[in-house]
DNA sequence: GTCTATATCCCGATAGAC
DNA sequence: GTCTATCGGGATATAGAC
């Protein structure tokens, strides 16, 4: 079980990167100091700084690479799928992809905020590109006469915004498994924006 | 223009609570200092001790006033309505209600779990009793064969989020009218439980 | 009713020992 | 690679002058 500098020093990293994931999920960025998440690893508070430059790093860090996989992630499943089943897929694909990462969706909606200029940018411009597939999903549904959309922007916000609360208070009590979830939210995204005769 | 010493105190009373309400909404309630607060109002700390027992009072009391306002206007509302047309007289009334206070959705939603022990649970079971009484609304619907709901319980917090996510990021910028996002939000989520031939 | 001054503590971050 | 010790500052909250 020989261990290496190198890997410990990788181990650190990730452990460092998980635990102040964890704490910044559950009390918020700003009520969560360094000496805490040290505290939580039995590291002291220096050691932290010699795996980030200091806190803000450590959220930016956190947000951008949840961004960048998000946005990585959807690349590969989003392409050659049958128009009028886009609207199925991403949602489908956002339960999937985000009912095991709770934390992370609860910081990337919660902690914006706390990030500074350039990295609230950043960050942000990520989000933005993610939700602009949606409403290329969305206008081009519209345009095909699939979908009643009034305003596609704020219909995709409205969408995603269903989405993640069913995400962060989903819990897994055996009333429902992940399938379930899935189908039934997907479903109901798909209703909201369907033409209906009245 | 005499003020008596009563109506400064009272009217003091208030700018705190405005003040804090807006800098916890912009920034969290964890990010934002007493001093912050004070400064704002061009008082001194010491100042704002006179109106509330401590920071955690303050943010408390605007919860609770919040929740209480919630219920008191919704149950005002809600009688002698016709059954099929509960869930639209829930939407459109969350959607207007809150639509001029966003700050107190703001908070509402992220800062709960900054309350401590007993006032977490003193708020929570107000946010559960609003949520309940759409849970009702769901239920009746479904039970009178309206509605196609899987889930009672995730459905309800998937509208209430879809409500909040749109009056959290709409902005009047002259694109829609209150009456437009009114419309518009609880049609989707009034289509996105209805029942639809496969 | 508000201010000044202060007690007590915790914060982010760094220097240097081991 | 991690620790101890510490700097400088800002936090909540209180005491007492005016």
């Amino acid at each position: 079980m020989a261990r290496t500098k190198g890997s410990d020093s990788k181990l650190t990293e990730l452990r460092i990167r998980k635990v102040a994931l964890n704490l910044f999920s559950q009390y918020g960025y700003a009520a969560v100091s360094m000496r805490r998440i040290a505290s939580k690893l039995d590291l002291q508070v220096g050691t932290l700084y010699l795996y980030t430059p200091n806190k803000q790093a450590l959220l930016f860090d956190l947000l951008k690479t949840h961004m960048d996989s998000v946005l990585k992630n959807w690349g590969l499943e989003n392409v050659e799928i049958e128009p009028d089943k886009r609207l199925k897929a991403f949602t489908k694909f956002h339960i999937r992809f985000h009912i095991g990462r709770i934390e992370h969706v609860n910081i990337s909606y919660n902690e914006l905020k706390n990030l500074t200029g350039e990295n609230f940018d950043h960050v942000n411009s990520l989000r933005s590109e993610y939700e602009k597939s949606l409403e290329e999903i969305l206008t081009f549904g519209r345009d095909q006469g699939y979908f009643d959309i009034q305003d596609v922007k704020l219909t995709g916000l409205a969408i995603i915004a269903m989405l993640n609360g069913v995400l962060k208070w989903y819990r897994t009590d055996g009333r429902l498994s992940l399938d379930d979830v899935e189908e039934i939210y997907s479903e109901m995204a798909y209703k909201s924006v369907m033409i209906v005769d009245n």
